[in-house]
DNA sequence: CAAAAAATCAAATATCTGTTCGATTGTAAC
DNA sequence: GTTACAATCGAACAGATATTTGATTTTTTG
């Protein structure tokens, strides 16, 4: 066969969150390329005119993922509300991100280490394509360290205006997102409580361990 | 070659710990036999000896770790502390353990998927063997909810006792233990911080985010 | 419409990896 | 000291998998 007609045809994205899927159940290593072609309907063989090898296609799958989450902690950071405030939207925004898309949110966690071990880096691909991947992927790590530090900032900024209790901000900010990306990993939809539900929760919890003076809201 | 002196000769521990130390570097399904065996002086066939196949050895490695983690935990539980004092302990304990063998803290986080998907579940091992994996794996994921639930039910108990406020403890005791499992994940040794600073700190945020500050709230 | 480009596939390849088997040697039992 | 058992290795296998190549068809461009 050869090329389907422009209905059958697949997407960059659309590959890529189908991606996302396969990796959340089998992990990278145990993900071959057919399986994430099978989700599409295409071959193998397929997926390499779309990506130039399977951890190029992973590194944009993880790209995909924090991208957007970077895109929507942007307004809020930039805001001129109280840190308090800040943050609880920032919690509460992610979560409810990483339930929305688990199979993203859990590749965040899972496939990091994929990622920093990939082959191509010492591989036998094209040095210019090998030099592209490490530069992309070290944009990507870049891009991950901002994201924590857009919490631990905002931890900061509370501390200075007199909101929050002297803390360690960086620790606690690891603490967050410690337990924000652990519920992309325990989260099902089908349980007991929806995502919202979850963020707020939790978003109540690492607020009340922050703020000096009484905890409010219900 | 065969068998080597007594001098040279490794124990089971001797070769979990190690692989241990492979499984967070290159995780399961990147780590080969003869990875682990050259850690240990070994080649892969010898590891055959001592383990039923390569599930079985990630399974023993998740066990090691697991059942030490528990085993630290049960006194603590079964003390007559108050409540905000019993879960102090916890946390520090298990943060503390993390970070002393990060091999293993990481393994719990990150295999975790690996066990689940073991292709011995499905394979072409003595439906015996086959039978017995599956057991002992169900064994691990039900020791590892009861885990969890040692924080759970002592958040539970501070809330009766009038320590805690009404928090949903299910999803507090979830939030700890990603904030816990992640030190695991991030840790250094030569890190700014030691161990028993990081643990202190998380569970002085926790304890905070939990503790009644005044006296009443019908 | 013609030419170039894009999207797809089948088939072939080279490599790697878990696992088995039989042989070999050290240790323990009696 | 002979016999059984434990621990190890080398070699070989079967299966899988990422990737390449070349052909084929649809879409786009001019």
């Amino acid at each position: 066969m050869a090329r389907k007609p422009a209905s059958l045809s697949v997407s960059r994205e659309t590959i890529l969150l189908a991606a996302a899927d396969v990796l959340r159940q089998n992990g990278y290593e145990s993900t071959t390329m057919k399986d994430i072609a099978a989700r599409v309907n295409l071959t193998a063989a397929s997926l390499y005119h779309h990506f130039k090898n399977k951890d190029f296609l992973l590194l944009e799958v993880l790209r995909l993922g924090l991208d957007h989450a970077i895109q929507q902690m942007t307004p809020i950071v930039a805001s001129e509300l109280p840190a308090r405030e800040k943050l609880a939207r920032m919690i509460i925004t992610h979560i409810v991100e990483v339930t929305n898309n688990t199979a993203v949110g859990a590749a965040m966690v899972f496939e990091i280490r994929a990622l920093m071990n990939a082959r191509t880096t010492n591989g036998q691909l094209q040095p210019e394509d090998a030099a592209r991947f490490i530069a992309e992927r070290d944009a990507f790590f870049q891009q991950r360290d901002a994201f924590e530090k857009l919490f631990r900032n905002t931890i900061r900024e509370g501390i200075e205006r007199g909101e929050f209790r002297a803390v360690d901000a960086s620790i606690v900010a690891k603490a967050m997102l410690g337990a924000q990306n652990w519920v992309g990993v325990w989260y099902r939809e089908t349980g007991r409580l929806k995502g919202e539900d979850i963020a707020r929760i939790m978003a109540d919890t690492f607020l009340a361990s922050l703020i000096v003076a009484e905890p409010s809201m219900s």
